[in-house]
DNA sequence: CTGACTATGTATAAACT
DNA sequence: TAGTTTATACATAGTCA
């Protein structure tokens, strides 16, 4: 996007790294942001810049999102510790609409 | 971006707030992973569809992600209390390695 | 429901201030 | 070096198979 197309490599230049950077996270959180209203979803995005400063976004609490992070985690080891398949607890209750891919 | 433009309100029907659950969070993902490598950040997503399914993405491990980011805020907590000032030690830091979970 | 297709809206790489 | 502009690449809403 934009005047030229670039590949998808560490930018080496520090100065346009961090405008890309910047530019780039924006844009990420924005669309982090209309996920999460659109369809309705938990989001949480964590962003260290290469300088070690962070950025955030998160439509409930990050705390929220972490705690259900591992909840979902835990509970994929107790279903089924080796396949990839990824299920959280619906959001209390409902046990029955689990979809197990 | 696409045929008509949409307002960023929860889409009421079902079946294509599923569709554009999963096209948006492959494009987030996507520009998620291409941040990270194009500016050498550390990034970490977490989404919980409406069904309480999870989808992530890390370039390094969540783990990382998640204490790097309690690292931060406690930081955060430290220095300036009040402000909205967000900023992280600098990797190396290693202040002492607090156990959250 | 799962994938293409493609017209159109958005994000953004470069250029410029 | 941060903010603005613009041409272009990319993401995706609506649609159809």
């Amino acid at each position: 996007m934009g005047r030229g197309k670039i590949v998808i490599r560490r930018i080496d230049n520090s100065t346009s790294r961090q405008v890309t950077f910047s530019k780039r996270r924006s844009g990420l959180l924005k669309k982090a942001k209309e996920l999460a209203i659109l369809c309705d979803a938990e989001v949480g995005v964590m962003i260290f810049s290469s300088t070690g400063k962070l950025h955030e976004f998160s439509n409930t609490s990050m705390k929220s999102v972490i705690d259900r992070y591992h909840k979902a985690k835990e509970e994929q080891q107790l279903t089924s510790p080796i396949s990839e398949v990824r299920v959280s607890l619906a959001p209390l209750a409902n046990l029955s609409n689990l979809n197990f891919y």
